[in-house]
DNA sequence: ATTATAAACGGACAGTTGTCCACTTGTCAA
DNA sequence: TTGACAAGTGGACAACTGTCCGTTTATAAT
C-alpha cells in the first residue's frame, strides 16, 4: 500500500473514499498474487506477471504497491496482524509469569512465525534492502520511522519484556533498545534461511541457541565465570 | 572473481595461464571501479558505467565478475586478507589470554572492519542474497561451501575462541557452531547499518551490546538469576 | 613461421523493475 | 442532471542486470 489515505474499507476521514472499482482492483491482485506465488514461488513471479494475469496495467499495479515487497507485506496483513495481537493477548494473560518466561514463549513464537511465512517476509525484507541503500544519505532528514510498524510492534514487546526481566532482577541490566534489536536481526526471514538451507541448523536448535544466548545466559549455572577479570 | 583457474598472477597450474591483456584488463576494471565507487557511491555505479568507462564490453566485464558484489570482494580481496592474518596474528600472540578477553577484542576488531568498508560489504552480501532466493531449492544439492571463504575464516575464528572458552570453563558448553553464526548475523553489514543509520546506535554502543549479550552474559555479576526456576 | 585452440572480447538482446503521462471514469457538489 | 476534478488506468519507456554468441587474439605446440 503505497499510501492509502482511507481507514481500511471503511469510511473516508476527509479525504475522498476510494473507488469502488480500485477497490475491487485491489482484491483482485491479492488474489491473483496469491495463486502466482503458491504455484510458481514468490521469487519467480514478476509484477508485470501479476498485473497481467489480473488484467491490469503495469501503471495500476504499482499505483498501489511500491513493490513485490510491498505487495506481500499487504498480503499478510491480516495474518501478522492476528499474530500480534496473540502475542500481546499472551503477554497480557502470562503477566504473573516470569519475564524471561514470556521472553522464550514470545521469541519461540517469533521464530515459528517467522519460519511460516518465510518466502513473502523474504521479499519484504529484501525490498526493503534494496530501498535502503537508494535512500543512502537521507536516511536521517526525511522522516522518523522508515522501520516498518511490524517490526516496531516487535521491537515494542521485546522491550517491554527486557525492561520487565531487569526490573524484577532476573536479568542484569542491559541495552533494552539494542537487545532487541539484536533479537530482531537473528530472527530475520534473511538470516534464518541462510541458517536453515545453508548450514542446516533445524529450528529447534536455533530457538535453543537463542534462548541460550538471551534468557540462560552464556554463563549457565555452574561456570567458573572468570570473566571481565583480564589476566594478562 | 567469476572463477580464478590461475594463482593470483603466478604460474599456471596445469592450466593455461592468463592471457596478459586480460589481467590488465583486471587491473583496469578495479582502478575504474575503485575510481567510480569513490566518486558516486557504490550503490549508484552500474556495471554499465563500468564496462564503457574500462573502455571493455559488458560481456567482458560479466565474464570477469558474474555481478557487482563479486567485483567488490575482488575490490577488498587484499584488505581483507590483511584483516584476517592480522586477527590470526592477535589471537596467536594473546594465546596465554582468557578466551574470553580475546573474542572480545575480535570481536570489537572485526566490527570495526564492517564498519570500515560498508558500501562494498552491503554490496557483497545483497547480491548474496540476491542469488539466494534464485538457487532457492538446490540449495543443498549442488555444492557445500556456498557461504564465502571469507566469512568461513571469520566464522572459524569466532568458533575457535569460543571453544577455547567453555574448554577453560570460561562460560557454560553451547552450541559453539550457531553461536558463532548468531555473532556474524549480528555483525553482518546491513544489520550494522540499519542500526546506526535508522535506529541511531553508535558504533561502541554496539560493541557495548554485544559485549555484553556475548561475554559478560546476561546474568552479570549481581543478578539474582532465577532464571530457568519456573514459577507459574 | 604457422597453425590450432581456448581464452577473451564486445555488443546485441531479453527479462525486470519502476516511472511517466496522456487518457478515462467514478464521485461529489451544485 | 451536469460538470469539475481527483483518483484511477494502462501501456510506452528508460535503466539495469545478466546472457548469448559470433568474432578476435594471445599462447603454445609443431
Amino acid at each position: 500500500m503505497v499510501h492509502d489515505p482511507i481507514v481500511e474499507d471503511g469510511i473516508a476521514s476527509g479525504a475522498r473514499r476510494e473507488r469502488r472499482d480500485a477497490a475491487a482492483h485491489r482484491q483482485r491482485i491479492l488474489a491473483v498474487a496469491r495463486d502466482l506465488f503458491a504455484h510458481a514461488g514468490v521469487a519467480a513471479v514478476t509484477m508485470h506477471q501479476i498485473a497481467r494475469a489480473a488484467g491490469i496495467g503495469q501503471g495500476t499495479l504499482y499505483r498501489r504497491y511500491a513493490n513485490k515487497g510491498d505487495l506481500c507485506r499487504d498480503l499478510m496483513h491480516e495474518h501478522h496482524e492476528r499474530f500480534i495481537i496473540e502475542l500481546r493477548a499472551y503477554v497480557a494473560e502470562a503477566y504473573s509469569a516470569p519475564a524471561l518466561t514470556k521472553l522464550t514463549e514470545v521469541i519461540e513464537r517469533m521464530l515459528h512465525f517467522v519460519n511460516d511465512s518465510m518466502a513473502l517476509l523474504e521479499t519484504v525484507v529484501t525490498t526493503a534492502i534494496l530501498d535502503m541503500d537508494c535512500n543512502e544519505g537521507s536516511a536521517l532528514t526525511d522522516g522518523p520511522p522508515m522501520r516498518h510498524e511490524w517490526f516496531q510492534a516487535q521491537q515494542n514487546l521485546l522491550e517491554g519484556l527486557l525492561r520487565e526481566a531487569v526490573a524484577d532482577g532476573e536479568i542484569a541490566p542491559l541495552d533494552v533498545a539494542y537487545t532487541a534489536d539484536l533479537l530482531l536481526s537473528a530472527m530475520n526471514p534473511l538470516s534464518l534461511h541462510y541458517q536453515q538451507a545453508e548450514r542446516g541448523y533445524s529450528l529447534e536448535r536455533i530457538a535453543a541457541g537463542l534462548r541460550h544466548i538471551f534468557i540462560t545466559g552464556v554463563h549457565g549455572p555452574g561456570a567458573t565465570n572468570p570473566a571481565t577479570a583480564q589476566q594478562g
